[in-house]
DNA sequence: CAGCTCACG
DNA sequence: GACGTACGTGAGCTGG
């Protein structure tokens, strides 16, 4: 995430911390080895209390804990006593520094340090940096010395007396605002840190001539007119050493070398790195604690002999052996299983993958389960292979378990808070499993975390990451299945013969999951996957599960009725054809308008360069006075909704719930928007009056309502925030029409004189520019010419010149990293901006575009995320999601309660990660189907 | 299986 | 001056 506006950095006192730790706890040692670790648990403590109270509003987005890193510092040769009576770290405080940085690293906060600066340069230069970039910054630390850095956006929190020191405070501790602190320290000077100052010259008095003579500099030219005798000659006398003061007691923002700022994004902790770092050091209470707050059960601390102390460089990542299929192993009892399941639980996860005999969870059978819990360990549990017998006749496979006997077996493991379940798209397997009780969980995913760290810039399917990341490349299943109609499928495998494909996918799955973890943070998107992936599973898979009611009786009747008005239209086309021909072929019909009847207009079309009849053209025809395109329009359109609508939904319906299911695919496109399969249910027509009946068949079962809950211009809104134009925000504050205000600035017109011509073409305008607007592309859609529609664009970079910046510098930022990101720190990678041409145009709309849509997404996704527990005792559920719209189905008299608790959800989503300069706006409605709530 | 067309935000 | 273009999706149909 690039820091700027709306992000709030906190810069902890990792040292103040430790020596504050140290001697507010009695010396405890670790029981196994002796080692002290008192300093380590006041400061775990420390740490764990400021995550839990940073919760909430205002919470940091980027976080870091700073430490010195040498006695010596570059102050050191500015005055060689710097620091020089400040006695050595106790004996048993100097082994646990590194343990505090490790502690940090477990906590997963960034731990800075940096050879030669102390922690309070690298806080200033970072806080410098922030304020430069727009955001806010939170010091934790009453270190005086840091007070110099108050204001203007940053302030400090004393973490002892929990009390904000804001530029009101620093003027109580030193008589002057912050900009003059460090003139009041040069000359009072520090006896603790050995600053020499000016002797005889306090706090007090420092202020007190700073103030009367402006600043330092000006003291010491005019010291001549100071009264007091003695205060005067102390000052000439000592204008060196108040001089080397002042440069010992400025922070200098431009000196610690580069710090980027984007890594110290905020992220969850790793339950089990923390958990296990707590274990290791035997701290009881907190590990204790901190499993409640994960909902995890109380971790085993080991208190006999422990492992020796990890090494304190970090290891090179380890050379691993090759996957190796023929090491995986069958488990056809539940005896063999028992020692699977006891590694699983000493590891803490396991890689789960389910054979499943359709593609449809809700309606598969389970041919077998796969897992692996480690490197090199593979197993596979048979359930539903096919023996002897075909077809419908056949036998099941000997010598294997029932499904139910092994997801009774796998149960404790599969709901234990204590272990993860990793995936590839694993919401399948929730929902397999769901059917059967078990509320899979904790569960890793490794699509998902691929999908954090490179959107845009690859695929996430299992092949490809394996490939990619393992350099495993496994046999093509088609290999073992035969392809074409007599291929096998998975249950057909004799049960031994498919352990080896089916394990090896475990395998793979839980080597990738250990190669991302430490990639995440490293690509700063743990935040993104643990906030914004990871928590939609199972809200997705819920909504899933639930599916919607629809009508088929009604869908029936108007397939019934769309068949003959298509009987009907086909007559005149065929008339006004001369000729029977297949109307849905575009070759064929093109043919007919271009050749056959010499009608003028036709454009070659993509790569084939085959004459063009979509609807632009078919409309130009129309509007000439050809009759034929027009009646083939109409076809066109009854013909789509048929097809694809009346006819295709009603195949869908889930003969046990009687309802439509869909699936969502969470990364199935680059910006993080949702994709509806299998039914689209995002698709459903709206824009045309017969288009619109459809919805009629989405309907509330007897007793309930759907209630549907849509952001109102929400892209535009984010627009409007994110590129910072005061117009825009203005007109979204005071709820005025957003188009309406566009075309008033841009051609003249009073608002209340708005006719409805001029409000679309801004409409247009302000679409495009969420579309990276091109003259071409606007002159199209406006049907005007490119000269007028170029005009247009001018216009409106000339009002809302923050546009133009916002695109410059969102295409620049493209250019530099190979994605751009949105508010919330997703990325989305554009590849194409490194190529030239065309290719390089499309790719700086991508970018332009991406950050919008994208926040969007990120929005309605925080929403959804929430959306389970803020409807907690409801019988209401969420059944669909459409970009900006949720669709939820509520007993009638929950329906204005569900509204006021979702709208509140939804308005208030960026909330506290952004703060938002414009309102999020949701309207919402209800009614007995899809096209009453609307 | 690619290309065209069209449904949605 | 010519490229070729609005951003993001999924599905049904044709025809090779």
């Amino acid at each position: 995430m690039s820091f700027g506006k709306g992000h709030h950095l906190h810069l902890i006192d990792g040292s103040a911390f430790i020596f504050r730790a140290y001697h507010a706890l009695p010396p405890l040692t670790r029981k196994t080895d002796g080692l002290p670790v008192g300093a380590v648990a006041g400061f775990c403590n420390m740490l764990w209390k400021y995550i839990e109270d940073s919760r909430g509003n205002d919470a940091p987005t980027h976080a870091a804990v700073v430490f010195d890193h040498s006695a010596k510092t570059f102050r050191n040769d500015l005055y060689a006593d710097y620091k020089a009576n400040r006695p050595d770290p106790p004996d048993d405080l100097r082994p646990q520094f590194p343990l505090t940085r490790d502690a940090t690293r477990a906590f997963n906060v960034a731990c800075l340090e940096i050879k030669d600066f102390e922690a309070d340069d690298i806080i200033g230069a970072l806080a410098c940096r922030a304020r430069e970039a727009g955001g806010k910054v939170t010091i934790i630390s009453s270190d005086k010395d840091l007070m110099q850095l108050v204001g203007d956006g940053v302030e400090m929190l004393d973490p002892i007396k929990n009390k904000r020191i804001g530029r009101d405070e620093v003027f109580e501790k030193f008589g002057v605002y912050p900009e003059k602190v460090t003139d009041v320290q040069a000359l009072a000077g520090d006896s603790v840190d050995n600053v020499p100052g000016a002797p005889g010259i306090g706090i007090k008095t420092a202020a007190q001539l700073i103030n009367e003579f402006g600043d330092l500099e000006s003291l010491l030219a005019r010291a001549d007119e100071i009264k007091q005798p003695k205060r005067r000659q102390t000052l000439i006398d000592h204008a060196d050493n108040i001089r080397v003061s002042k440069q010992l007691v400025t922070l200098d923002c431009e000196s610690a070398p580069d710090l980027t700022l984007e890594s110290l994004e905020v992220a969850e902790p790793d339950h089990k790195q923390l958990l296990d770092f707590l274990s290791e050091m035997q701290f009881r209470t907190l590990a204790n604690r901190v499993a409640e707050r994960f909902r995890l059960g109380p971790p085993a601390i080991i208190d006999a002999p422990a492992a020796p102390p990890a090494a304190a460089e970090a290891a090179p990542p380890p050379v691993l052996p090759p996957i190796d299929p023929a090491s995986y192993v069958t488990i056809t009892d539940l005896d063999a299983l028992a020692p699977w399941l006891a590694a699983i639980g000493q590891e803490g996860a396991v890689a789960l993958d389910l054979q499943l005999d359709r593609l449809d969870e809700l309606q598969a059978g389970l041919t077998g389960v796969a897992i692996s819990p480690g490197v090199g360990l593979g197993a596979y549990i048979p359930t539903g292979h096919l023996g002897g017998g075909d077809g419908l006749f056949a036998d099941r496979a000997a010598d294997q378990l029932s499904p139910e006997a092994a997801l009774d077996a796998l149960r404790p493991m599969l709901e234990d808070p204590a272990i993860v379940k990793i995936g590839h798209d694993i919401k399948r397997d929730a929902k397999y499993l769901a059917r059967h009780g078990i509320a899979l969980a904790p569960v890793a995913d490794v699509m998902l975390m691929s999908y954090a760290m490179s959107a845009g810039a690859q695929g996430h399917g299992l092949d490809e990451l394996s490939e990619g990341n393992l350099g495993h490349r496994r046999a093509p299943l088609k290999e073992v299945l035969g392809s074409g109609r007599n291929a096998l499928t998975f249950a057909r495998l004799a049960p031994d013969v498919a352990t080896r494909p089916a394990a090896e996918e475990a395998e793979m799955i839980w080597r990738l999951w250990q190669n991302f973890r430490p990639r995440l943070p490293a690509a700063g998107v743990t935040a993104v996957y643990e906030t914004l992936e990871r928590p939609l599973i199972p809200v997705l898979a819920a909504m899933e599960r639930e599916g919607v009611s629809i009508d088929p009786a009604r869908l029936n009747r108007m397939s019934g009725d769309f068949a003959q008005k298509l009987a009907g239209i086909e007559d005149d086309v065929f008339r006004l054809a001369g000729q029977r021909f297949n109307i849905g072929s575009p070759k064929q019909l093109g043919e007919i308008l271009f050749s056959q009847m010499g009608m003028t207009g036709g454009r070659k079309s993509g790569k084939t360069g085959a004459l063009s009849t979509g609807a632009d053209v078919l409309e130009d025809l129309a509007g000439e006075g050809h009759e034929l395109p027009q009646r083939v329009l109409d076809w066109r359109l009854i013909s789509k909704l048929k097809a694809t609508y009346t006819d295709a939904l009603q195949t869908y319906v889930n003969p046990d719930s009687g309802r439509v299911h869909t699936s969502y695919q969470i990364a199935g496109a680059t910006t993080g928007r949702l994709a509806s399969t299998e039914p689209n249910l995002q698709n459903i027509p709206i824009r045309t009056e017969e288009g619109r009946r459809i919805r009629e068949a989405f309907v509330a079962p007897p007793g309930k309502r759907l209630i549907s809950l849509d952001y109102s211009q929400i892209e535009l809104r984010l627009l409007a925030h994110v590129a910072d134009i005061p117009a825009l925000k203005q007109a979204f504050r005071e709820g005025i029409d957003i188009h309406t205000m566009t075309a008033s600035q841009m051609f003249g017109v009073p608002i209340d004189k708005m006719d409805r011509e001029t409000r679309n073409r801004a409409k247009a305008i302000n679409f495009g520019v969420i579309y990276g607007i091109s003259g071409f592309g606007l002159a199209r859609n406006l049907k005007i010419p490119r000269a007028e529609a170029q005009a247009f664009i001018d216009t409106y970079f000339e009002r809302f010149p923050e546009i133009r910046a916002y695109m410059d510098n969102t295409v620049a930022e493209a250019k530099r990293n190979g994605y751009v990101s949105t508010m919330f720190g997703r990325r989305i990678h554009t590849p194409g901006i490194a190529l030239n041409g065309p290719a390089q145009a499309g790719a700086r709309r991508q970018a332009i575009n991406a950050p919008i849509q994208g926040a969007a997404a990120d929005i309605i996704r925080r929403a959804m995320i929430r959306m389970p527990d803020a409807l907690e005792g409801l019988q209401a559920r969420m059944l669909l999601q459409v970009h900006d719209e949720l669709v939820f189905e509520a007993p009638e008299a929950e329906v204005d309660e569900l509204i006021a608790r979702a709208r509140k959800v939804m308005e208030g989503a960026a909330e506290p990660v952004v703060r938002l300069s414009v309102p999020l706006v949701v309207e919402g409605g209800a009614g007995g189907s899809w096209a009453e709530a609307h």
